[in-house]
DNA sequence: GGCCGATCTGTGAACGCTAACAATGACAGC
DNA sequence: GCTGTCATTGTTAGCGTTCACAGATCGGCC
């Protein structure tokens, strides 16, 4: 009471020692009331907690961390993040982060390469993440990192199985094989695809899971148009695909256009404009399917059948394979986990 | 080379002292070169620079926070994560945070509440971020933020003007303006206005801004429908508004519905589904606007007439502005950045 | 030679916390 | 009374930085 009561100083936030002081214990008292130790009575316990409250005494995190070696903090890395998939995956993630008390702090590519992911890595690394989770899609990014050699635990989403690093990722094959049974099964001779970007892990497994198909259908396999995931780049396939369906009347039957499966709805969404604009009427005379069941989807014109794809779900299964990684000492196998999509069938591919 | 020459231990981050050791330096010039500081020869520093290189020495952030009281992150927390809005404004701000040298963390809220608001605060208090970020734009949300007495600076984004905390914000009265007073000057005799959430803050100043324009224009004001921000409410709108036209059409003309301002782009494509599927032709029986416009706007079906929002914009500006507050700390005015929103005209507010 | 200033480098003490250990007191059993 | 055990509390020593200060070195000038 006498030597450090100074009334109005600049006011430091107070430590540990202060509400040591306020309650009569030692600091170390108040360090055990603050972690549950168990071995606490329950009075200075009590005292101890309204100390606290007198002097809004919060923990001051850097001095717990520099000690305890834990930041308690993971990184993310995530590309093309205003997408309603990475959104909705980061902020999944983010939650149940939070449910296990861990911070998210994420760095975000406008686009990938190299450099910008390594630079991101650094950043994250600064500040002392225990492990990172990245969301970037791309094949060379996933083969990067396969490479760099870091002192963490690194988690994928949509990196793909080839590469042994752990990781979390919707089932696209099968996704693209439900929506393109669906669309062969409403009769269709054979189905079309606008892919995405042939350096997306999605892209690819999108592809293959249709092709098969495809194959395993005996339908001719047209080749795919590739678009950029925009709705610029599914409006100029769908054009091409509007000529196409001009011409294709006059040509031999197998590879007419009268369905569509676009590898993502912002895609299907300009496809769908461009044969608008060309005079061709969906479903009736062509039948589009999507991926990814954005919100916008149901209210499409028409609305849009897709393949719905629990991008929360794989947010929070990143965070506990990232968690258990941690736990483990990032040891043992680079364990996947697949969460299966689901086939959600609207207007767009069938007959109103 | 004596005593701390240990082989192959489980291996613990190098620190500054063995750094130092290994340069034949004090710990102290390590953390000059570090830092930039003129004072050391060319040559110690390159020494110094090899043996960082050499061990792969990092920083320790916490222990660099301890010492500094400067934790440089940054908290963000934001509501409705995977809106396009808020997805660009906080990936714009990450960016520009990033640049200045911040990390930034952020939590999620899945619905506003003042509990789970300062719950998300307490949250990233204890990790010991220096400012937030909030981008929580409902009224009550402000209000609250207003009462709590933060040990650091808070910047909303959308936060109002009313109240005493600083933010930046798009001139969403502007906005209004501009896409009301353009349907009013292509003919129609008045405007009808699908709203949003009445508790959101930009919500509420669409509102004024299309009531003004009308107003200021002599022309009657219709009770504005009321969504909440999802495609779905503005379906539902759209059926109600549908349901006028044809009433309408008998009753008296000043009513009619023949042009309304949907106060997003979502809640747009419903009442555009809502109108195609009662018959009625946009933008032939009825005109229609947005706002936000959202990268899909442009192939709708028609294309969405709208208002753009630089989200981006308000991201930075929303960091620049905590900054600075973090440097004056915090003292000063409440200062507000306006960011002007653009009119874009598309097909479903123009006779093709 | 002696002194000065400028430049460079080292030393010790924080920062606020936790871990490890030591100390205290109470109580039981002999 | 002595010893042992248990619950509770205090003491000390770091964690890896930066800061403030003190020391060292150097060149130039009286």
């Amino acid at each position: 009471m006498s030597q450090t009561a100074e009334s109005t100083g600049p006011r430091r936030a107070p430590t540990m020692a202060d509400v040591a002081q306020v309650a009569g214990v030692s600091h170390q008292t108040v360090s055990r009331v603050l972690s549950h130790h168990p071995n606490v009575k329950e009075t200075t316990r009590a005292e101890v907690l309204r100390a606290i409250e007198e002097l809004g005494y919060r923990r001051n995190s850097s001095a717990r961390a520099l000690v305890t070696r834990r930041t308690l903090t993971l990184g993310v890395v995530a590309c093309n993040p205003t997408l309603f998939g990475p959104a909705s995956t980061l902020f999944g993630l983010e939650e149940a982060a939070r449910d296990e008390g861990y911070m998210v702090s994420a760095v975000t590519l406008r686009r990938y390469t190299a450099k910008a992911l390594e630079e991101a890595i650094d950043h994250l690394s600064d500040w002392g993440v225990e492990g990172i989770v990245v969301i970037v899609p791309h094949r060379a990014a996933v083969a990067a990192l396969a490479e760099l050699k870091l002192p963490f635990p690194v988690v994928t989403v949509e990196g793909g199985h080839t590469l042994p690093i752990p990781g979390v990722s919707v089932d696209q094959d099968l996704g693209a094989r439900l929506v393109t049974g669906h669309l062969l099964g409403a009769g269709h001779r054979t189905v079309w695809h606008v892919a995405g970007p042939p350096d997306w892990l999605e892209a690819g497994a999108r592809v293959a899971g249709w092709r098969a198909t495809l194959e395993e259908a005996g339908a001719e396999v047209p080749a795919p148009l590739v678009g950029d995931w925009t709705p610029l780049s599914g409006y100029r396939a769908g054009q091409e695909l509007a000529g196409r369906v001009a011409a294709g009347a006059a040509r031999r039957r197998a590879a007419e256009v009268t369905a569509v499966f676009v590898a993502n709805d912002q895609m299907a969404l300009g496809v769908m404009r461009a044969f608008r604009e060309a005079g061709l009427s969906v479903p009736g005379q062509v039948a589009i399917a999507g991926f990814d069941d954005i919100p916008e989807a149901e209210f499409f014109a028409p609305p849009l059948t897709t393949v719905r794809q629990d991008f929360a779900a794989v947010g929070q299964a990143s965070i506990r394979l990232l968690i258990s990684r941690l736990e483990s000492g990032n040891a043992g196998d680079a364990e996947r986990i697949v969460i299966e999509p689901r086939l959600i069938v609207r207007g767009s591919s069938t007959p109103s």
